[in-house]
Order: structure tokens, then sequence, then C-alpha cells
DNA sequence: GCTTGACTTAGAGCGCGCTCGAACCCTTAG
DNA sequence: CTAAGGGTTCGAGCGCGCTCTAAGTCAAGC
């Protein structure tokens, strides 16, 4: 299967996949007699997990670091396990505070009653804990020691 | 109140409160007489509920959007509303997808089991549409018309 | 033989959302 | 009077994850 195709299967772009194979997140891919790479199907099932991997926001160097794992065989097994279980916990972590969200848009819906009733606005229902995106949510719960020690902000 | 204390009960930075005005997110400050900003207590539940789109995952041009609708009056709240509803489709499938990848991380979780039993790596359970990822999920729901028209690839 | 078009590489550029630096201003405590 | 410590503006820089350009190679179809 040449790139252009598995494009096509896998849904991410020729750019993206030479980026990944460039990364270290796909393996190395065989090359035809003419240099092209030349995959085999089962590297979508690889891709189809990564693509898990990145739906539920985990970043690049932690799908690296898994992909490592991956490569250096039965052995780093329970590591890739523990991985995996930190991940899926940052994961539930983030539906509960997307689903807490979600009752604070259906309150402020609400607020903007049939077509126009209140004109009550900037109503908070349900204070907790905000300003905790998402987005970095993973990171932090995974990154143990980073490169530059950030100020350790006391936010 | 002063930005730092702002800053300190927003769990915002300075800089990005500053910022944020800049942009049009925050109103601007009343300024005391040495041209410092001087806050209500009040804009800290209009931080609050941008924390929230915020980790809903809404892009910043679309909180500028509620922003200018909500400063537009009372007149804008049919609009507003039909904002908030769409995100609010955003986001619950948005919670879908990833309770889905849980599922999947499960099963993954679980083929690496006890301590070490199956060597089987790279099954795929439960097949679905993959890289859409959710980071931008939300604009392509939610963006009609781009500034400078993207090419529509297939994908 | 020539065109077409998919492929190759290295590397630059982009959109997002901050984050920070520089240089300066003002107030307050000692 | 001085120094500390917060504030101000403007604009550059950063980390992420791509995304694209340029210049070239190669193979198949007419």
């Amino acid at each position: 299967m040449k790139i252009g195709e598995l494009a096509r299967q896998s849904g991410l772009t020729a750019h993206t996949i030479r980026y990944y194979e460039r990364i270290g997140l796909l393996p190395r891919a065989d090359r035809d007699h003419a240099r092209r790479r030349d995959y085999d199907a089962s590297i979508l099932t690889w891709i189809e997990f990564l693509g898990r991997l990145k739906a539920t926001g985990m970043p690049i160097r932690d799908m690296l670091r898994y992909a490592e794992l991956r490569a250096g065989g039965a052995a780093t097994e329970p590591e890739r396990r523990r991985l995996l279980e930190r991940h899926r916990e940052a994961v539930r972590a983030r539906v509960a505070t997307l689903q807490d969200c979600l009752l604070v848009l259906d309150g402020k819906i609400a607020g903007y009653a049939g077509s126009s009733e209140r004109t009550n606005d900037d109503d908070a229902i349900n204070p907790r804990p905000i300003h905790d995106d998402e987005r970095h949510a993973v990171q932090r719960q995974q990154r143990s020691g980073s490169p530059v020690a950030r100020p350790a902000r006391a936010r």
C-alpha cells in the first residue's frame, strides 16, 4: 500500500504520515525499489489506536513514549499498562469536568428561556475550580520531570 | 480590586487577564487615578463562565462572539442562546467520543492482564471513525465561513 | 519520447493561546 | 530619600501539532 492509499484509509494526510514517521510515532516504512514507502495493512491498526490516544488528548510526547515501549518488546508491558491506566484516569476526569460544564450550560441556556423571558445574565451556577484547561490537563497529570523547570506558579 | 488580586481569585495570571482585555474577552477595566486597572468583583462571574467555555474546548474566537453579543444587549439573547446550544451539542458529542475511547482503553489495558499474561498487541476493539481530533471538533462544527477558504480536503 | 502525477527529502510557516521581557510609572514603608 | 513592589504598554517568543513549499525522482500511459 502506498502512502496515498494509506492516507485515504487512515484519514491522515500523507504529510502527516511522513511527519509521524519522522518523529517516531510510526515505524520507518519499508520502501519499494524506487524508495517509496510501501505499507502493510497492519499499520492501520496502530494508526487507529494512535487516533484514540490523540482523540483523548494525549500529547504526542506520551504517544511517543508508548511507541518506544512497544518497540522494546514484551518486557515493557507492565509499564505500557501503567501508562494507559494513568491516561485512562485523566480521560475519566475530563469526562467528569465536561459533564459538570454541561450542567452549567444547561442552566445558562434555560436562562435564555423560550424565546426571551429573563434578562438575567452572568448567573454562575454550580461553581467549581475553573481555568484548568483540559487541553493541558493530561500533560499536567502525566508529566513528571519537565526539562526546564517551570516556576511552579501558585495558581 | 487590582489585577494581582483578580489573578489570585480567578486563577488566571495577570498577563492573561491583560491579554483577554486586549482581545476583547474582558471589558476594558476601569482605571484608578494612576491608570491602573481596578476591578469590581462581578467580573469574576464572567471569568468563571469563560472558564467553562474554555474547559469545554470553545475556541477564543467563539467566546469573543459571545462576548460581543452580550455587549449588544438583550436583543442578542436568542443568538447567544443558539450559540450555547450549538456548543452544548459539540460538548455532548465529545463526551460520547471520549466514552467510546474509554472502552477501547479498557480493552487494551485488560489485554495487558494481571502482571503479564498475553503478548497480544495491536488489537483494535470497537472500531469507529478516528482522527477527528477533539481539539478542533468544536470549531469545525461551529465555524461557518472561514476568512481564507481552506481547500476543503477530501480526508 | 513526453506528460502526468504520485512520490521523495529538508525545512519553513502557521494558528492557537498564551507567556514573557523590556522599559517605564506610581505608591507606600522605613 | 530610597527602595521595594506592584502596576503599565508594546511587542516578541514559545510549544504544540501539524501543513505546506520547493526541488527533485520515478513509473506508467499515450
